[in-house]
DNA sequence: GTCTATACACGGATAGAC
DNA sequence: GTCTATCCGTGTATAGAC
């Protein structure tokens, strides 16, 4: 094997490990199953380590990250209900591309939740996520030219909670008729509390 | 210890799993925890349940039965929003009450669904909490006596997803006034899509 | 039927050779 | 710095005494 720096390994540990619980879930991410893996050898584990524990919070800020900011598109011509339809299925697209990857999210909060040493990084991670779906109906909101009739951070809590139910509910039955309409029935709540909705 | 039959063991472990869960995780429920816990000895365990998966997958129907269908009140003179918001807020105070034991349902949900034969369990749970919501919705409207503007599937789904959501996101940041405010919208969105609302 | 003792695999972590 | 061999605890399951 080639000699790499402890950065590099711990870069290839990180990702080896969602990898593995993209394939297997949480509880089955041993550091054998990870150093397998990335084919690195298991003694290497715990210099690029210290142990587990810190393997799961790199793992854990990683995906946080990778979130990316979804594309507000902005067609003319269309109504507020059409544009906020889109942005929500362009955030549904990718849950139904990758359904393992958003599982091992929610795995890995609740995980995180019962440790002491990750409960913290859990609560980041999800006061991220709040403030990024913030962001996001702001965005919106702009591109509509016009504000949110519920208040701000109320209607992002509320929102992230209706994103997070419906893709965990999908993840169990993966209904994508059912879970289509009720997403489509959020877009419309949404398009009807934008101010001079229709 | 007494001598008792193999069924009344059988409770005995499985309400003792549900407090170890409930106190430290399902990951971190063993059947040497569940035996400890339930004050039987280990060898016990095996014939009572073939195997650790035939547990939890009592616990799973134990814990999916014990949900109460929530009543709904019906003061004179109330209107709609009020009926609904106090409805939902009696399923909330429900999960405040027992933060970790609604922890408890997602986490093992999650873990059956990992599991090849867990799998369908899951669903059919899941498919139980859809139902009662349904059902929930349905005697709601007839407690109003009126019905609901929209598709009530579509309305059950969208609420259990909004429900859970809600319910997870509390469970991480435990930010009861955000949550109460969000629930509240949930509740003016439930007013404004009953016949005849106001 | 009931319990004690134990088998056996696997997990995280480390010692120590190179 | 890198890897092999190993320690030691814990997990599920079973054998076999009573």
């Amino acid at each position: 094997m080639t000699r790499l720096s402890a950065d590099e390994r711990r870069e290839q540990l990180v990702e080896a490990a969602i990898r593995v619980m993209i394939r297997g879930g949480v509880a089955r991410t041993t550091t054998r199953a990870v150093v397998t893996e990335a084919g690195v050898p298991l003694g290497a584990f715990h210099y690029c380590f210290r142990s587990k524990e810190e393997l799961l919070q790199s793992v854990i800020e990683r995906i946080t990250r990778r979130t990316l900011p979804p594309v507000t598109a902005r067609p003319e011509g269309a109504t507020s209900y059409e544009v906020i339809h889109a942005a929500l299925h362009a955030y549904w697209d990718r849950v139904c591309e990758r359904p393992a990857e958003h599982l091992v999210t929610y795995e890995l909060t609740q995980y995180a939740l019962r440790e002491p040493g990750l409960a913290d990084l859990a609560r980041k991670q999800y006061q991220h996520y709040l403030d990024l779906n913030r962001e996001h109906l702001e965005a919106l909101a702009r591109a509509l030219g016009t504000s949110w009739t519920v208040d701000l951070p109320v209607l992002a809590r509320h929102g992230l909670g209706v994103l997070d139910g419906l893709t965990l509910n999908w993840l169990i039955d993966r209904d994508d008729a059912q879970a289509s309409a009720a997403l489509d029935e959020y877009a419309r709540y949404l398009a009807s509390v934008v101010r001079d909705a229709g």
